[in-house]
DNA sequence: TCTAATGTTCAAAACATATTGAACGAAAGA
DNA sequence: TCTTTCGTTCAATATGTTTTGAACATTAGA
């Protein structure tokens, strides 16, 4: 189906697997919530997948589970709001990622300069790191506004 | 080397490959010009690699090459001004995927919609995908803010 | 023209990651 | 208690991507 497949391409773009997009996209399409049977049968996907999956996606909070009464097995279904699925999304995966860039890129400024007495070459490797930090700052300043413009 | 490997591995978040992000660092830092024997040594890599590496880097406008007098050797340097850097690949790999899937998004609403007399099932659906894409279009205002914040 | 130096190509190998599926565990109902 | 249903686990496999390296192309200089 053109959606899932949307999903899972651009699950991959994000740097996640194909199914987990896959996942989300049957569960956000369908009015009732999914089992992993159910899963397994649309998207052609093994029961250990469909399993993994869905629950990596519940601890994102981007799905959640439902019990449906009569019924023992496991149900879920999309988080509607995808603000909410997006801020999570960035809170547990991007954020942590910019954050060792930025401690790594402290590491080697406070390392090189804690050296003295710089020759021309370590002068030139000093600015450069310090310009790249600079821009990383800047950069981080987008990452509220994703969150705010989807307010 | 400490920077090298975060280019690298800043590079395969970002979905490139790791010799990418490392052939960049190592310009990034050089005082010099370097050739695709430095690079090889520094990094060890191919001399293949190497040469793909500084092509592609080349076309996105990442790094630039040099002539030196009295070397036949193509020598290489980064092109400082990262944000340039950011902004080209943002146009070349960015842009065209967010207005893939804008336009497959399209494509579904359209073809749904022609469809006429949705039942409940296909009327949710559609309303998920067109609140899909209102979060899309949103979201693509991002775009413009990032090379915003660089300037 | 021949040789040496350099860059390029691309099929094969290496590598990384995702997916499968069989075995297992838990728990409900008979 | 036994059986069935369902979810989980993880070693093996499959898949996709990157990297290698040997063969080739090109050019400069002898």
């Amino acid at each position: 189906m053109q959606f899932v497949d949307l999903g899972g391409r651009s699950a991959q773009r994000l740097g996640l697997s194909r199914s987990l997009g896959q996942i989300y996209a049957a569960l956000y399409l369908s009015p009732r919530p999914l089992g992993l049977e159910d899963l397994m049968t649309q998207l052609h996907i093994s029961k250990g997948n469909a399993s993994m999956g869905v629950r990596q996606l519940a601890e994102w909070g981007a799905i959640k589970r439902v019990w449906i009464k009569g019924s023992r097995k496991d149900f879920y279904q999309a988080e509607e709001n995808l603000r909410t699925v997006v801020s999570q999304f960035i809170g547990s995966t991007i954020r942590p990622r910019i954050k060792s860039s930025h401690l790594q890129l402290e590491d080697m400024t406070t390392e090189l300069k804690s050296k003295g007495k710089p020759d021309p070459d370590e002068q030139f490797m000093q600015d450069r790191i310090q310009t790249l930090q600079r821009v990383h700052k800047r950069l981080e300043k987008v990452i509220p506004l994703i969150e705010k413009v989807l307010s």
